[in-house]
DNA sequence: CGTGAGTTTGACCAGTTGGTCAAATCAAAG
DNA sequence: CTTTGATTTGACCAACTGGTCAAACTCACG
């Protein structure tokens, strides 16, 4: 009943084929990236890699899926028992490393929804507004207990993906404007999200 | 030695196709728009559309150099003269008002940039650093006095950008997770912003 | 070895797409 | 009404793209 083992070269196959893919898919959009473009960033034909997976589509599936639930991950990591101000700036913090280790797939997931979500729409308004209506009603708890200072706690969610996922997407204009790709903004981008939040939600005593 | 002067017919088709082009071009990217769509939008056949402009490409880059003007009014009219908060505060609600009225002109650049802004890569290192550079200098002016208090200049920039412009990019996500498409997230978005760069930049005297 | 499953590929196909062109139609000035 | 330039279009083309397929090759295992 189960699907056979994959043989090492399958493993090997598949990985390089995503790996390529997401580079692919990541810089020319869904549309923007041939078959064989992908095929030969992995290092295959394209009957070959389409031995792999079904179609352009299938790829594309399977890397949107494989990554949204990562995506949350640090969302979901924000716990009631910790310290308010604690707890959000390390959601800032985990949600800007993200985007520093994998822009790739920052990318991939603003393509997707900028063109409408096609493809993950339902799973917007569900699991992910599910998701984001209980970690605000967090929010809002703390708030009211005076241990944040009282903001739209929808919108500050929406501020945090917003700016950290900034430096992913649009990490040319960045480099662009603050001259030269050989610059790092992260360092100072981190300082700048970390005073934004405290001076935001610093509740006054 | 100057063009003819345009028809009255040249007008309106010219018109008719620069806007059924930001149609089409904001919702599924330059690869992935075709010519016929647009000339269907326009109302025209795909020959007579490219009778007046001579390529897709050409389409393209006159919705770009005409956007990339107004998208950076906002910016300019920071004014040096007047008070530091209020010139901020009404340049975030400047830009925010521009997500909302013009969410396809958002989208439109936000495409050109995630996929590495090929075609405006050159201004955005000579015109846009040159300006962004000049209003940071302002801003950083306007912290020394201690008229706001002292954050990163560049990145604040970055911020108001990144912040009001999630609102059109990515409109279909905030309408999924706020629940449905008749939700109007805009004077909530307002309010939420204003907070934000106030409690931010309010100096403590 | 040999053998059968797993892997790879050259050749091919049908649909799509950006763009061309000659011929037809239209509009406005005389 | 006629003429002339502006406008419109059906038919067409070459390039590209996603995907197929039968044949060839490779590899692990008995």
């Amino acid at each position: 009943m189960n699907a056979p083992a994959p043989t090492r070269i399958q493993k090997k196959n598949r990985a390089a084929i995503l790996e390529a893919a997401l580079d692919v898919f990541s810089t020319h959009g869904f549309r923007g990236a041939t078959v064989d473009q992908i095929a030969a960033a992995a290092g295959l034909s394209k009957p070959n890699l389409l031995y792999y997976f079904p179609s352009k589509e299938a790829i594309h599936a399977t890397l949107l899926e494989r990554m949204l639930d990562t995506w949350l991950d640090p969302l979901r990591a924000l716990d009631p028992r910790g310290e308010p101000m604690d707890e959000v700036l390390a959601y800032v913090a985990r949600k800007l490393e993200m985007s520093r280790s994998y822009p790739r797939e920052s990318r991939l997931f603003a393509n997707e929804i900028i063109h409408g979500a096609p493809r993950i729409h339902q799973v917007l308004s569900t699991d992910l507004k599910e998701l984001v209506d209980k970690k605000a009603a967090l929010l809002l708890g703390w708030m009211d207990q005076g241990r944040l200072a009282p903001v739209d706690p929808h919108h500050l969610i929406f501020s945090i993906w917003s700016l950290t996922q900034h430096y992913a997407d649009f990490n040319v204009q960045v480099h662009a404007v603050l001259g030269g790709p050989d610059i790092d903004p992260y360092p100072e981008a981190g300082a700048f999200l970390r005073t934004l939040f405290s001076r935001l939600l610093q509740p006054d005593d």
